[in-house]
RNA sequence: GGCGACAUAGCCAAGUGGUAAGGCACGAGUCUGCAAAACUCUGAUUCCCCGGUUCAAAUCCGGGUGUCGCCUCCA
């Protein structure tokens, strides 16, 4: 079936097909390993696995890379500022490898818990940076660079068109609007590859040119580049990235190769809380480790970016993600109720849910029309392995562990209420229902769910 | 100032010309000593407002209002 992704590059859906033989390659901007990885970023990684395991699912092969930013970019892209990888080693007293090697375990433990495949190549800056050299010094070779006093910039104006990504008209630009302009640089777009480190700058390497640090955006072009060649498939990334970084990519690629790197720009939409933007002044900047010490399970967030298309906004609330749960909870019961069945279905039932489903992912990962075809089948009051066995297909896609059950954190219950489910099990041996009662309502007050059920009674923490 | 997105039931949201997917919550019923849980059923004559195009518009066009994002580091 053919596949149709939605390409920024055109802003128009196109059908998609690898460039060589049966391997998808994509490259992934990956993290800045500088401070934790919030929910927000999640989405675009849910969005990254996504993608992925559609692509597996059509039976294509991945060579997919994702870069680990491990050298500091700067705190502010007017190649000023301090370094963001410096700024957090000193305020946590550790090395810069010491704080990107930290974070980045912890990324990939929430990568894990959010059952998100990794890339088969992962890279990181700071083991590239000769091939970053090499990169510059063929930018420079083709004219496209030139060498200031602070820095080796990239020159937009020797492109034959610069924003093609975010359809910024450089003609519009007010210069400096914002940031203060370099009396060095000739165009005010001209964005730095290869920066001259100050003397009490950590991270530096020796080149040609001096003590320098790579430009923020230079590593994934040299990295996409040596792991995936001069043309790849997909370019991944958030919706934030096109205006500079992306762009900055493409400018960086044609100086080089003359090529746009990728075919397929996809971009994922951003979260957002309570209907604004994350942030950390507003204190809302949520941890998939703040999911978990909330009761949740993790991959109830997953559910939840199912509910909304990946090139939308999703509104993230506390609410949206309990009613996430609730339902990952219902299809896992559903599941399970299809797995011990023992009716038989018509194999062109089947076919048809697995024709429905494979149209909703193959149209551009359009999640939620899959989830409805899962709950469809879920809801078929005919009981079957078969289906249970399709569910469990379709979860090669959804990634949602549909046959383990749901990982929360389990609180121990306190002395005080297992004394009071004792009593209220003999009361209700003696079917005194009024002391039992009772004692329903004092658990429950002590915050605590009953269900009564022929085999006795379960409490929980609400 | 420039660029862009969005506005669909209480909430999260699909749907891009043919008469409103799905989930959660709520409500009703079944069950139960009563509740909860479970099971079953139920919800928008209508898609922010006003015009227009069309046999037909949530979907296209024009105008308005509102919300949000980017142009600074960001997924």
């Amino acid at each position: 079936m053919n596949i149709i992704f939605y390409n920024t590059l055109t802003k128009t859906k196109e059908e998609f097909k690898p460039l060589e033989g049966n391997t998808v390659r994509i490259y992934t901007c990956g993290p800045t390993v500088y401070k934790d990885a919030s929910i927000g970023n999640m989405k675009s990684y849910i969005f990254m696995d996504n993608l992925r395991r559609v692509l597996k699912y059509n039976g294509y092969d991945l060579k997919h890379a994702m870069n680990i930013t491990d050298v500091g970019h700067l705190v502010s892209d007017g190649d000023e500022g301090e370094d963001k990888m410096l700024k957090a080693a000193r305020e946590e007293k550790k090395s810069p490898l010491e704080i990107a090697a930290y974070y980045t375990t912890k990324f990939f433990e929430d990568l894990d818990r959010l059952n998100i495949d990794r890339p088969e190549i992962i890279c990181k800056a700071t083991d590239h940076i000769e091939d970053m050299m090499n990169f510059v010094q063929k930018l420079l070779d083709n004219g496209y660079a030139y060498e200031t006093s602070t820095a080796i910039y990239f020159d937009v104006s020797k492109l034959d068109k610069y924003g093609i990504l975010s359809g910024i008209d450089l003609r519009n630009q007010r210069a400096g609007a914002r940031v203060e302009v370099d009396k060095e640089k000739r165009n005010p777009y001209d964005f730095a590859l290869w920066i001259k480190a100050p003397e009490n700058h950590i991270m530096k390497w020796e080149s040609k040119w001096g003590l320098c640090y790579p430009g923020w955006h230079i590593e994934c072009s040299a990295m996409s580049n040596k792991y995936l060649g001069e043309e790849f498939d997909i370019h991944t990334g958030g919706i934030d990235l096109i205006p500079t970084h992306h762009e900055n990519e493409i400018a960086q690629s044609k100086g080089c190769t003359g090529k746009i790197p990728a075919r397929f720009w996809m971009h994922c939409e951003f979260l957002l809380i309570d209907g604004g933007k994350m942030s950390k002044s507003l204190g809302n900047t949520y941890l998939v480790q703040d999911l978990i010490d909330k009761g949740y399970d993790p991959l109830a967030y997953r559910m939840l970016c199912f509910t909304s298309h990946y090139r939308n906004k999703l509104n993230f609330t506390w609410d949206a993600l309990t009613s996430a749960q609730n339902s990952l909870i219902k299809l896992k019961e559903g599941y399970s109720k299809h797995k011990e069945g023992e009716a038989r279905v018509e194999e062109n039932v089947l076919a048809e849910y697995k024709q429905k489903f494979l149209e909703a992912i193959n149209d551009d990962l359009n999640m939620p029309v899959a989830m409805s075809v899962v709950w469809e089948i879920i809801k078929n009051p005919t009981k079957s392995k078969q289906l249970a066995d399709l569910l469990l297909d379709f979860d090669k896609v959804l990634g949602i562990k549909i046959d383990e059950p749901l990982k929360q954190k389990q609180e121990e219950l306190p002395e005080e209420i297992l004394e009071l489910i004792e009593k209220r099990k003999k009361a209700r041996q003696e079917k005194n229902w009024a002391l039992s009662d009772e004692l329903r309502d004092k658990i429950i007050e002590n915050g605590y769910a009953v269900k009564d059920s022929k085999d006795g009674m379960t409490v929980e923490k609400i």
